[in-house]
DNA sequence: CTAGAACCTGACGTTGACGTCAGAGGCAAG
DNA sequence: CTTGCCTCTGACGTCAACGTCAGGTTCTAG
């Protein structure tokens, strides 16, 4: 398949395709013109990629990385790399994990408080009568 | 306390703290000679900023769910913006498991491989008899 | 054979969250 | 008052993962 194929397919950039390969983590045969061919399952593998950025890798990680998840072979070194990343992974889970019970209780607090009821209007920077001093736990760092 | 102690405490450099004002996320007092001065409950602040970044929002982002998050107090669409941002937080929960669940099972196949014992030299190109053609599943794109 | 869509190689631009450097000023101790 | 560390405000530098533009070539439908 062409570039543009590969990239509708894997939902990404032809640009970041060229990146990809610019970088070693992608392959292409050429046509005899010089464009790109890429066999069927680039697909996968492209979305791979995509998902180990997600996971916070950078291309040279990726790249080294690389002849592991490809073929299966690893050096001692590399498993160690492997792992690190992979505890990385957890540790951004579990960051993630807690933040996302904060953003919770925020949003459970201030629907709370909407129902409770008191006038929420935006675009209006001064309300002298700001009485009412609840808010849940400790209020943090407004504005200066 | 004063820049350089929160920045500590805080596990951030200055100039990040500077950034932070800069951005409306952060406020101080001034001293008389126009040096910032934070209480110390800035330091918790300051750590949730940094949660919030890692989860994926931006400046932007966290200054206008600021209202929300200090106060408590937020309009129906600053809710809806802050459920949006737990669902990303959720997705990327998702699908960092499932990427940390594909790097485990790179490892332990790597495991197995080294193991079950074949030579791992880096710094050596070329090996013609690679037979023994098993790598788990399909194998994806090496380098061309 | 020809039009035009898709592709090519550079090469410079972008964005966010800071790093870093310069030159000047504040602050606590002796 | 001086020393030395901390802090100040600009302002330019950085890095990764692309976006975008220019100018030229290849491929395919008709």
């Amino acid at each position: 398949m062409r570039i543009g194929e590969l990239a509708a397919e894997a939902g990404v950039s032809v640009r970041a395709l060229r990146y990809y390969e610019e970088q070693g983590l992608l392959s292409s045969e050429r046509s005899a013109g010089g464009q790109r061919r890429y066999p069927r399952d680039a697909v996968e593998w492209v979305r791979l990629i995509q998902r180990l950025y997600a996971a916070g890798l950078s291309s040279r990680t990726i790249v080294e990385l690389m002849p592991c998840v490809v073929d299966g072979r690893a050096s001692p070194e590399l498993l160690d790399r492997l792992a690190a990343e992979r505890d990385r992974i957890d540790e951004r889970i579990t960051d993630l994990t807690d933040t996302r019970h904060r953003l919770d209780s925020v949003i459970t607090g201030a629907t709370t408080n909407m129902l409770t009821g008191w006038s929420c209007q935006p675009e209006d920077g001064d309300e002298e009568g700001d009485r009412d001093g609840q808010a849940q736990e400790g209020r943090k760092q407004p504005q200066g």
